[in-house]
DNA sequence: CAATAATTTGACCGTTTGGTAAACATTACA
DNA sequence: TGTAATGTTTACCAAACGGTCAAATTATTG
């Protein structure tokens, strides 16, 4: 009898631990491509090294990958906002997080990618997920920012722009990452880009909300690439 | 005999011309939402609102369609670029650069979107028209950038990545429409949305830039909404 | 009004697609 | 070691896919 993913056993076994990793891995590749139509099984398999129906004794089908796939992306994307804190000064908070953010772009390219090609064709997998827990924790990171603007602490601004626009800023360098590459030429094909782009992005967002004074706050340069997830 | 597209008489037909446009219109639709890998003929057949074969009467191949249309989009698409005067004050050219690009991703979300999707895959098709034509378009106004920075016009900054900062953050309100939406919510779901951000990013780039005394300059207000393309 | 060219269609074709059935192989563990 | 549960593979299917063809229809024009 194979009945799939944990019957009889509650317990993931190790092989299931494995091979749902791997498969994830090779999706990733192709989903962050193609967008979810344009993605196809058997390219997924081939880049996993193994064969559809193994694959689909994992995956019932190819939602349920996508599903999967989204759903543990969307938690680890949000993180960076999750850790901006009111209880810093608004300089170092923002600062740092433009370098998180900035960070995955450069570290997780592909996540990003699925997530946009996810928005683009409207979103029909995360739409209660987007009205719901990222407005609700957006809502409040943005309550936290107009405080600040009360208090003087920075310049007054909308703050659900502020946040899309250094969502926007960062994720670019991911998800049009070709075009950034190609308009920048050869010479800045390394990494070198990202210290570029950290470094114009802080003076830009300090500079447009009245922070530049801050400009040297406490803040660590961008980490070097770490591992994986 | 029936040679597609202008075959014995050179000149284009009144009825040649309009299917034509109804199909790269129908076509924008699907392949704006789907990407190419992920758009069908079938699917815009039926919302060109004709058969398949005559679709294929009109252009021979899918890619075909696409390449028409990603050339067409292409080009509009760098208009306000190319607008973008030396001869002007900063202020009010980076102003209305903003103005214009925001302008856009109101009225042709979808052709913003269609570059979205082709860039995210790699942008296979215009991998030459990005390290040719645009890069030197960018070169070339980087440059005045750069040579305002110097005579002390504006603070000095990467001009690359101000321009990349300025594409990511209006064209973000084409391609992540449905997550503005989502996080704005409905209240805000009228065309309020690009006002607001108009106001912010204007904001943003002039504070970051060493303008804010500039701010009411000589720039009019967006535009109601224009016809077609 | 012919007749010729342009347009449209239904039927079709080979391939790819998402997914299944069942046989076979391997692993876990009593 | 035996056996039940888990994992893998080969062969296959129906639907959807990109695209063709020849026949039918509609415009254009001498």
């Amino acid at each position: 009898m194979a009945i799939p993913r944990a019957a009889k056993t509650q317990r993931r076994t190790r092989i299931q631990e494995a091979k749902e990793e791997q498969i994830l891995e090779a999706a990733l590749d192709v989903f962050s491509r193609h967008g979810f139509r344009g993605a196809t099984i058997d390219e997924i398999a081939e880049v996993a090294g193994m064969s559809k129906p193994n694959l689909l004794y994992y995956f019932r089908t190819k939602e349920a990958m996508h599903r999967a796939l989204i759903e543990r992306v969307l938690d680890t994307w949000l993180d960076p906002l999750r850790e901006f804190d009111d209880k810093g000064n608004p300089a170092s908070e923002i600062r740092s997080y433009i370098r998180r953010k900035l960070e995955m772009a450069r570290d997780f390219p592909r996540e990003s990618r699925l997530f946009a090609n996810e928005v683009l064709r409207g979103a029909p997998l995360i739409e209660d997920e987007l009205k719901g827990p990222l407005k609700q924790l957006v809502d409040e990171k943005a309550e936290v920012i107009r405080a600040w603007a009360k208090a003087g602490k920075i310049a007054g601004c909308d703050p659900y722009h502020l946040i899309f626009s250094i969502w926007s800023t960062t994720q670019h360098y991911a998800d049009f990452d070709v075009q950034v590459r190609a308009v920048l030429g050869q010479e800045k094909d390394g990494q070198g880009r990202f210290e570029d782009a950290a470094r114009y992005l802080e003076q830009l967002f300090l500079g447009g909300l009245g922070l530049e004074g801050d400009r040297r706050a406490e803040v660590p340069a961008m980490k070097e690439q770490p591992g994986g997830l």
